[in-house]
DNA sequence: TGAGTATATGCAGTTATAATCATATACTAT
DNA sequence: ATAGTATATGATTATAACTGCATATACTCA
């Protein structure tokens, strides 16, 4: 039941927090792993469990993966906009992350 | 943070399940225990979540336990309503159940 | 009071989820 | 080719969640 899978994916402290920075901009995973602080095997693994849902898409560009919010699903499931656009807004830890995004190094050149 | 905790108690097939039920009206445990087809250790647990959650509440009545939505934390998030109301009424399952609530006999008086 | 019914809870077994470490794969640039 | 970097994945452990059985608690009615 795909409406369980998405459910499952979004009731994760970390993974809400990725979706929110996500809907800022697309990010690769470096950057990612930077501002949640966490390792990176486990950063991508959250991640291919965002995409299992149908949440988010990735692309390879080069040596990086990028990641961003899958606008179909979106589209497709209206909550989904009120959870993680306006919900997770309000979580503290939420607001912290944007703000060290904006001073997120990333990799190289990612 | 109470967002994670809402999200947790949704992600539960047993728990939309008994959601989009008590959505139809005030439920005891024994009609949905025979709705769902659950033991009745096991509906009383779910319940148990879905009140810590805040999603429902519960009220003593004789030897019963009423179960309702919690209409204050519907409104207080917008998005619970969308699932719980829209979303899980299109899982076949949920359908189904709607239509076996109406042949329940419930437990003695209930 | 005692029997019957409804619900909650302690405990045990099982399964699912998350985190970590080590390693494999894929790409870039020299 | 080789070294370096980014990402994914296998294996392991730790932790949380779900289920079922047995039992306790609370209520009703005769």
């Amino acid at each position: 039941m795909d409406l369980i899978v998405i459910l499952k994916a979004l009731a994760d402290k970390t993974r809400l927090r990725m979706l929110h920075l996500l809907n800022e901009r697309e990010l690769c995973v470096c950057e990612i792993e930077e501002v949640l602080g966490i390792q990176q095997s486990n950063a991508s693994r959250h991640l291919d469990k965002l995409r299992n849902a149908g949440l988010v898409c990735s692309e390879k560009r080069a040596q990086w993966v990028y990641y961003r919010m899958n606008e179909e699903t979106l589209q497709r499931y209206p909550f989904l906009s009120m959870i993680i656009r306006e919900e997770a807004g309000r979580i503290p830890c939420c607001q912290q992350d944007i703000l060290r995004l904006l001073n997120v190094k990333g990799c190289e050149g990612c």
